[in-house]
DNA sequence: ATCGTCCCATGCCTCCAAGGCATGGGGGCC
DNA sequence: GGCCCCCATGCCTTGGAGGCATGGGACGAT
């Protein structure tokens, strides 16, 4: 016996026709239905309807099949909609923040890093900047950020990346026919910084600035890249940030590199050590895999990455 | 989906591993299992097992998908066992009444008679005494009996054999030597016929003993075969009784027919014309068919049968 | 590092049973 | 008596279940 026999017996004692259980009902010829139902009542052991004429009738051995063959087919829709439940309820979430404008170059490495996973893991994207994610990763909200080493927040870092400042200037400002902008040009304009809340990016810049021993002020300071394209449109001022920012600027920021040794901040993937994730232990194993990532049509930044992680391959996929 | 998967994957998930339930669960092999589980596993769109070098495990899916899939099967089995169940309470009874003796030759004729029907019937199979018969058709306990004609009861009779009466004596009686008895050899004997009670025996006694002008008085009357058998022992007499009474012989007895021409006695179907019993209906429209009806194995009784019923085929069988 | 073993997956082939079409039997209606 | 409806049977086609051969991958022993 079959689910298709069961299928093909209900039909007939709905329509209380073969004929007519066919035609409506069913993906089969009479002939062919009656030698089911003949099978299957060769295999029951007992006559579950009469013919004539007027098409069947159950038996009450046929009435009382019915009733359990509609149970038997019941339970096994039940059990593919608990299959396909479990296996939605059965994956689980793994957050992952980025600064804005980070995605582009470093979601598509997670993903990889991540790929056999991914079809029993459901994975969740923020955007945000640095001092929100370290917050969420604090708070439990999210599994894994790219972001700043920030040794205010009780977080683990994995280094992944220096990323020099660059320069961001309205479209039209006399310093947009420089190729590279030479520290002394701040001399004279408004000068745009991280704020105390960007205390990363505030730091290197007051690093660097004091290294160039140049009587630069920090004219403003801004939370994020946002903030930072706000007042170089408004203030026709000349900002200091990461070069992830060029994947945000609106038509009317420019961006310029630095003249000579630009300084760096560093990008880290940051988890709370509280997290027992066992994806994000798998992600951190693959640490080297994160880093060797290269996808063609992203611009890889220059400058040599600090190698974390265990022993997997570095910087080779098959 | 059908049946046979969920008995495969129930099999796999029991045994841990594809090859162990392809060897010891199931009639196929294991790369025929691999692909059953795997076209479930499309059907259901979960993945109901993780597979290793270890054999298989199930997901949370395939657990919940377990539960189910049992209940299904379970569902199916109860199906068949009340359906089986209602063909048994469903069927009608016909009880036959045979005159104890009779049943070696005329149960297998009357089974053959109900042939197709037996499978919706329950036959129940009476042995008794001819006037307990007809008292039982009458009282509706019995639907049709082989027994005598005796107007005594307000019943249909349908004569389909006519059975020579034979003489019962001890094994050791001076009479064994002798082929055939004459009536003459009953002088000077004790005589036991028909009882008041067994009415159409007597009457058949009374008329042979009149038709051979002897002084032969009857010694004792009997109602049945087996009060016959004991008189012959314990008074060293003779019995006359109907030839069946041969089938019923205990060692101490032994019978000779009659010299010349035996007088005989009819065997009926009889039945209550008040029985609306459909089997019954159908019986007596076979009768023909009853009467022309010789297993090889049993002895069929010679002389001439009155033919009764409708127009079946006489005599004749496919 | 290499080899052997175990378990599952895939390629390819066979064959059987599901299914279709033609047709007939039986009963009911007009 | 003829026609229609419904179910059953004969015969043929074909799709899929199943078997066998074989390979990939992981693991354990040497």
């Amino acid at each position: 016996m079959e689910l298709r026999h069961l299928r093909y017996f209900i039909a007939v004692a709905e329509e209380g026709s073969l004929t007519l259980a066919a035609e409506k009902r069913l993906r089969t010829a009479q002939p062919s239905l009656s030698r089911q139902i003949r099978d299957l009542e060769r295999e029951v052991g007992a006559e579950l309807m009469t013919r004539s004429v007027h098409g069947i009738e159950l038996t009450p051995s046929g009435k009382a099949f019915l009733d359990h063959a509609r149970l038997a087919l019941a339970q096994v829709d039940a059990a593919v909609e608990v299959a396909r439940r479990a296996a939605q309820l059965g994956k689980k979430t793994f957050a992952i923040g980025f600064q804005s404008g980070h995605e582009m170059s470093w979601l598509p490495r997670a993903m990889h890093v991540l790929r056999d996973e991914l079809k029993n893991i459901q994975v969740t994207i923020t955007s945000d900047y640095s001092p929100d994610l370290a917050e969420a990763l604090v708070r439990g909200r999210l599994d894994v950020a790219f972001l700043r080493v920030d040794p205010a927040f009780d977080l683990s870092y994995e280094v992944v990346d220096h990323e020099p400042l660059i320069v961001l200037m309205p479209s039209n400002h006399r310093l947009t026919r420089r190729k590279a902008i030479h520290p002394r040009e701040f001399l004279g304009e408004i000068f745009i910084g991280g704020s105390k809340k960007a205390t990363v990016l505030r730091a290197v810049t007051e690093d660097y600035i004091r290294r160039s021993g140049l009587a630069i002020k920090m004219d403003h300071g801004v939370d994020n890249i946002a903030m930072a394209e706000s007042l170089v449109v408004s203030t026709r001022g000349l900002a200091l940030m990461p070069a992830y920012a060029k994947n945000l600027l609106p038509p009317s920021v420019v961006s310029r590199p630095l003249e000579g040794e630009a300084p760096t901040i560093d990008l880290a993937v940051g988890y709370s050590k509280t997290n027992t994730s066992p994806i994000l232990k798998l992600f951190l194993s693959r640490m080297d895999e994160l880093i060797g990532f290269a996808t063609p049509r992203l611009h890889v930044p220059s400058g040599t990455s600090k190698r974390a992680g265990t022993k997997g391959r570095a910087g080779a996929r098959s």
